[in-house]
DNA sequence: CGGGTAAGTCAACGCACATTGACATAAGGG
DNA sequence: CCCTTATGTCAATGTGCGTTGACTTACCCG
């Protein structure tokens, strides 16, 4: 997180004349607003303006306003660290994400968002259900680890967007008795996919 | 169904002069584009096309594009009825339901997608839940009927909403043996939320 | 049947946007 | 130290949008 800060040049003291971090530092910027924003909503002056950077630099160097969705877009989806989850503990760590997922500052939150952005549009879902495929289900697959695991992970996945577009529409963050209830609800429901062996 | 695009004038003769009409058919065309095409990208100039109609009518009769939005998405947001579902084949129902949804000709998909593109905008969002809560939420805990049930309810619709997300990025229809699975998995999983008593 | 009003049409405005090309300037090797 | 080139700046262009107001026309009541 820090190295990719310091990279995109909001850390370090901002060289000037320097290509690579300035397309860096757009890129990163197109990553926060695409999520918060979508891709209609955000402008490319937005962009800019958040990179510290000029509008017309970036059909430089993306070749337009879809480019650099699609270089965002492959940039946000990256495999989460799966091998480190404990199975005992996957449903309930899963289900407290979920639970603070409404806000914006969460990095994961912004991710989400920025996932479902590309999910209603008909030109980029395409992309994101081959990437999902690729760097979510085929990992909880091989997590899983057994023959039902692909159906299973993707139960999986539909519950987490569930419950995440859920919290989404709420907005407010979930608090004291209300997020022990979710908390509890979503690790039963999770439990319930993860938990038997395959049939 | 009919009597809507009948009402809309899309089958009737198209009587020329009819205000009630005219707002009837640009309502029922927005509801149809902005399901399609989401907010942003669908123009109050597609609409009035779509709709045979002139686009200065639409902010005459509906305050602007932002009233239109709230219209059409309290119009797609209608209470199911629920008195008629029977709660042991419900589960089977709906699963059976969200497998064939990922055709856009289905209305249900459609209208999947208006509520989808209305949860990834922050102007809609808070809009969105207040309709859900309203016509989608409260009438399940009544149906449920025990003091868990707005609880479970909100599960219940986090389910249902991560399922048709999933199929939606997808794309292509379930059939044969993919499908038997899908409906078996998803039957158990809301089983196991509607089906035991409130703790 | 005629006039008044509701309904529809049309052109135009202001605005925001993505993109382009011309211009300025910093950087670094010869 | 200067000249070339990469890098950043800026103004301008064309396009599509929502909205407004003036105009025209069909409908209907008296």
């Amino acid at each position: 997180m820090t190295e990719l800060a310091e990279a995109a040049g909001v850390l370090a003291p901002p060289r000037r004349r320097d290509a690579a971090a300035t397309r860096a530092a757009i890129l990163e910027a197109a990553k926060t607003a695409f999520a918060v924003t979508g891709y209609d909503r955000t402008s490319l002056r937005d962009i800019a303006a958040l990179a510290g950077s000029d509008v017309a630099l970036i059909p430089r160097y993306f070749g337009g306003k879809e480019g650099l969705f699609a270089e965002a877009l492959k940039a946000t989806i990256a495999p989460d660290r799966l091998r480190d989850w404990d199975r005992r503990r996957f449903a309930r760590d899963v289900a407290e994400m979920m639970a603070g997922a409404a806000d914006i500052a969460d990095p994961r939150t912004r991710t989400f968002q920025f996932l479902l952005q590309a999910a209603t549009s008909p030109t980029t879902a395409p992309l994101l259900g081959q990437a999902v495929q690729e760097r979510f289900l085929a990992p909880i697959r091989d997590w899983l680890g057994d023959e039902a695991g692909q159906e299973r992970a993707r139960v999986l996945a539909a519950i987490y967007i569930g419950f995440l577009v859920e919290r989404l529409i709420r907005g407010a963050a979930l608090e004291g008795a209300e997020r022990t209830a979710f908390i509890e609800r979503v690790s039963a429901v999770i439990d319930g996919v993860i938990g038997p062996p395959a049939s």
